[in-house]
DNA sequence: AGTATCTCCTGCGTGC
DNA sequence: TGCACGCAGGAGATAC
């Protein structure tokens, strides 16, 4: 499940071979991903150059002469690069390929098809997806102040806020669980119960996550792969998600699971206080 | 505006 | 062996 650890090491591995190149072909096999790929998406790339590639939140952009394509893997996304030269067929979720230089191929693999590609030619700032979209969780931008802010005010659930994009973005329900593990807070505590020192904890947990994460190659359960095929190996780092019943790696105790807006909550009873 | 719920999709594990 | 079923979840859409 690609979040912003694994979407991360993806831009990381396509972008030498895709920065300053020519796009040479494009292949769509599939239209319907989240949202329909534009029709006429493989007339408006081909020629067009690669100026620069990026990563906002959990979406990869590739900046191109006269606009962006904004690429995100959903739940069960990845890209590859492969050599154009070796012509490896495609196979029955590979939905959409990009040739550059003639020479390498970034392939678009999605079996769920929770992802999208989109184009579009304004300024991200601009765009409805982008446009309210909370700070990137490395920067200074998300800090304890910050947080504070956000959550004195909230009834939701803490785990439900710092998963909502407005607020920060890029923390999906892996990285979610495991920062609220490392603060010692309890994933359903009611956000407005946190003191500015538990949004403190909760603010470096976060970081600490995604930036372990990312040195690891982000996190492979079963989908997940880097451009070049191998898995990340951040799973062996897990202290609690998809731990239900096994012991704490501080405590010993069992670690609990319960559901809470639809996706699975872990946490050890003795080590995450509900404030 | 904030919150909760619904929705898209396929592959996999489980139980009969 | 086969089938029905439930589950996983990012995040926009929808309804209050």
């Amino acid at each position: 499940m690609p979040e912003l650890p694994e979407v991360e090491t993806t831009l990381r591995g396509i972008e030498p071979f895709l920065k300053h190149a020519k796009i040479s072909n494009i292949v769509i096999r599939h239209f319907s991903l989240r949202w329909p790929i534009n029709p006429q998406l493989a007339e408006i790339l081909a020629g067009q150059t690669i100026q620069q590639l990026y990563r906002r939140a959990k979406y990869l952009l590739l900046q191109c002469d006269n606009g962006t394509l904004i690429i995100h893997l959903g739940m069960s996304g990845r890209l590859r690069i492969l050599t154009a030269s070796e012509n490896i067929a495609a196979e029955k979720h590979d939905h959409f390929d990009l040739l550059v230089n003639n020479e390498h191929i970034l392939r678009y693999t999605d079996p769920r098809r929770f992802g999208a590609i989109l184009w579009t030619e304004q300024p991200l700032a601009q765009h409805p997806l982008f446009a309210h979209l909370g700070p990137e969780p490395l920067t200074e931008l998300f800090n304890t102040a910050y947080l504070f802010d956000k959550s004195k005010t909230r009834r939701c659930t803490i785990k439900t806020l710092i998963m909502n994009g407005k607020i920060v973005v890029g923390v999906g329900n892996i990285y979610a669980n495991e920062a609220l593990f490392m603060a010692g807070i309890y994933p359903g505590t009611i956000a407005n119960k946190l003191t500015s020192k538990d949004c403190d904890r909760l603010i470096t947990a976060i970081k600490v996550i995604l930036a372990r994460a990312i040195k690891a190659g982000g996190t492979t359960l079963k989908d997940f792969r880097k451009s070049d095929g191998k898995p990340g190996y951040f799973a062996q780092e897990l202290s609690v998600y998809g731990r239900k019943g096994q012991a704490c790696l501080q405590c010993n105790n069992l670690i609990e699971h319960y559901k809470e807006a639809q996706r699975g909550s872990f946490y050890c009873p003795k080590c995450q206080k509900n404030i």
